[in-house]
DNA sequence: ACAAGTCCATGAGATTTCTCATATTAAAAT
DNA sequence: ATTTTAATATGAGAAATCTCATGGACTTGT
């Protein structure tokens, strides 16, 4: 929580910028500007084009589309550091999907219209993108398909896991069932669970997680009617 | 349905090869050999490190991955023209996901070991390598955010009316459960639905689409208890 | 011809998840 | 200070979906 200096000349800045531009076979500097986002500001609108291609060196950010009848479905979180806008630079998209920060962001944004054709004639960029793609699509890929093969109690222990470095949980419901892509109601009623079985304890500051091991359990799905392990065919299981 | 020759020397093979050759900035033909594919074949092997990358310029394969308590989730089909291998080429993953042929597959085999380094300095491959990734990307998204915004219902129906192009609806119950994330069981129920509602009609040879409209406005979620439009408000809403 | 495997099909009952309604509280706006 | 808005909570009932069981039809291997 140091407050930095806004310059832009400091060493550790420098230094960024460095890492930055070692993913450019050019000089990329002459196409860029340092760029800030709060929280809770858009990125990337929704449904248009955006003029930048951006580089987030620090922060988080949402990725969503809207469906035509209204519902909002957060794909990814997006953790500097990392691209974003990278598929409407390619063309693959002629609109974007919706970006917002969730936490201050800094990064760089990249004139893309006038730097076009260098970026895409240069291995070392097209590489990391290609990577970066990758890398994306088999985190997405796993997300999906574990939010198809296991009901919510396995992903939200999961979850909680995660995203609780000190062994306190205090995500925003609201944004972790549009994650997990389930009812609010839903979440609550497996969350309210975790706390009837000991497992969480709500504080006024947070649910505290009581016990790990359940949790750990839960995310396996090995909870509930104990362990008879190897039961159950849903779907259709390895020959 | 003309029985094609097997050679390889034949005008279209030469086509087919130009048009594969394209995709890369240096000759690639010393690196390549044809390859076939019978329907139900293994082309990746879950969890071994391939050693070929692949191209498809014919026919339609699967890509799943089994989960460690056994279930296995169909995550896309994959239509030739199609690399497949490509993330297990760029190491963005050391193992491959389980890929196989549906349907008789013909296409390239890339020792990909041997040129690496020429593919991965090669701008114009590496570019249709984003595009690539990026199309599946989107289209794994919109997949990923219609499964979990809809019932079952509207995604089927969505699916049929897709997979009939002459009205007539044959796919495997089996395949289908599984691409579309729900059980067999279920799947029976909503199209024993459709056929009650007289959407479908059940033939020796298949299903018969009697009411397109009907199924259009399913696939909206447009039926069932009228048209009340703008009602429900599952998750969260556009303000 | 027969056994084994796969797909199609249907029923019964349980679990998961949703919608809707309604408070309470906390933060933001005026 | 008061209104508005967003997040937290909880209840009741319904819809979606799953598991398990069971049987027939059709393929395929022997």
């Amino acid at each position: 929580m140091t407050k930095e200096k806004t310059g832009e000349t400091g060493a550790g800045s420098r230094n960024i910028l460095a890492d930055f531009c070692a993913h450019f076979g050019f000089d990329i500097t002459p196409w860029i500007s340092e760029v800030r986002f709060e929280g809770g500001e858009e990125i990337l609108c929704e449904g248009e084009r955006p003029d930048f291609l951006y580089y987030l060196t620090e922060g988080r950010a949402k990725h969503y589309i809207s469906r035509e009848d209204g519902q909002v479905s957060l794909l990814t979180f997006l953790y500097a550091p990392c691209f974003i806008g990278e598929m409407e630079l390619l063309g693959a998209r002629r609109t974007a999907d919706g970006v917002t920060a969730l936490t201050p962001c800094r990064g760089y944004a990249i004139r893309a219209h006038d730097c076009r054709e260098k970026l895409l004639s240069d291995a070392k960029f097209l590489r990391e993108l290609c990577m970066s793609l990758s890398d994306r699509a088999v985190r997405n890929t796993e997300i999906y398909s574990r939010n198809q093969s296991c009901p919510l109690r396995a992903r939200l222990a999961d979850f909680i896991l995660a995203a609780s470095p000190n062994g306190i949980y205090r995500e925003r419901h609201t944004e972790v069932s549009e994650f997990l892509g389930v009812s609010y109601r839903h979440l609550l009623y497996v969350l309210a669970d975790f706390v009837k079985r000991g497992m969480l304890e709500k504080q006024p500051s947070g649910y505290y997680i009581r016990d790990e091991a359940a949790l750990r359990a839960a995310a396996k799905g090995a909870d509930l009617q104990g362990p008879p392990a190897e039961k159950g065919h849903r779907k259709s299981k390895i020959s």
